[in-house]
DNA sequence: AACAATACGGACCACCGGTCCGCTTTGCAA
DNA sequence: TTGCAAAGCGGACCGGTGGTCCGTATTGTT
């Protein structure tokens, strides 16, 4: 059994990190005026313990990341329609941008401080991997479509945390719109957008 | 006349400093592993020099960036079909992608650079506004269509620089490959697909 | 109660972007 | 050619950041 129990203090103080550091981030617009020594100060521990919990700033951000983006995840994997897999693919694909858009509205802190990590791409992340390899399948599903890996790839470009806060944040495009124009975008790609009114 | 004419060490320096740093981006992929110091070792100069002459690292970068970007910009704006003014709507949107998607591959180091400035979204940057602005406009001459606006933000971000260096330099997808992806994605999105064969 | 094992925390370090100011170069003018 | 102010130079220097280290405090087990 190679998996040692923790220890209580490490699991609070654990809590305790990734909770100052979501106030932090929800706090300042900027991500980088976040540092490492305020998460600690606001957590009230010592810098030390954040590095032995999290490895780094990116595991940090990557933790607190994953924690909050786990429910979609479960709506995903395991949830009804049209989220969940029960869904034919041409509702499921913009369920799920839908589903990734709001998400990033809700976080746009977080997934502003995770994109934004300069020498780290968010290509490498292995929560992009699901979601490209889940958004590729359904996408090869549809007819009409050669190569579903880049217009996978291209689609999850289009819910960039710095594009939508552009948009959300510095040109104020209300949220109903954004959702709208994503939903429109891709049923255009998916080949099934409306006929105009 | 408030323009005085700059001396000629600080041309030549200029230059230097310009030429030093496209060949350290260019040698190490990591971009934030060249330091100014490296960038102004490599010039021959002293590291005030950098700063006077571009004001922090941003401005050096964005300089290079968009001296290497002006051809295309030339290209767009005054040269011949497609990519210049005379063409079509629905054929100049996938050349000037086209063009974009080369010249992020034959400046992969730049356009990583510049875009992982981390603080400094791509979105605030001038010539990122004059493509959108272009796109939208042409886009919105194609039927069918809501909002260009969004489309272009969308079509651009297909070609965002991890995700061109991800595909081409960690994938190891082939340029022509990754055009045709591209073009394939595009005339999807104007709803211009070839039948399949 | 005793004692490993584990975790804590803040002093400490290396390094980076950016500033500053005494010195050199330039080019105009006499 | 010489004189001279202005423009430019460069590297020591600074503030601050991510990350490390190790003596000390906290666990929980026997």
């Amino acid at each position: 059994m190679p998996e040692r129990k923790p220890r209580k203090d490490a699991v609070r103080n654990r809590a305790a990190v990734l909770e100052a550091a979501d106030a932090l981030f929800a706090r300042c617009d900027r991500p980088d005026d976040v540092t490492m020594a305020d998460i600690a100060a606001e957590a009230g521990v010592g810098k030390g313990t954040l590095f032995r919990a999290f490895g780094d700033r990116v595991g940090l951000i990557r933790a607190l990341y994953e924690a909050r983006l786990e429910p979609v995840e479960e709506a995903v994997t395991s949830g009804p329609a049209p989220l969940g897999p029960s869904a034919p693919p041409h509702l499921r694909v913009p369920a799920l941008l839908d589903a990734l858009l709001c998400f990033k509205l809700d976080n746009r802190h977080l997934a502003l401080a995770l994109e934004g990590t300069g020498s780290d791409s968010p290509y490498g992340a292995a929560h992009y991997e699901r979601w490209h390899a889940l958004l590729r399948g359904l996408l090869e599903q549809v007819p009409g479509h050669g190569d579903g890996g880049f217009a996978a790839h291209a689609l999850l470009a289009a819910t960039r945390a710095d594009l939508v806060e552009h948009l959300a944040g510095r040109e104020s495009v209300p949220r109903d719109r954004l959702r709208a124009q994503l939903a429109d975008f891709t049923a255009g790609v998916l080949g099934t957008r409306r006929e105009p009114a």
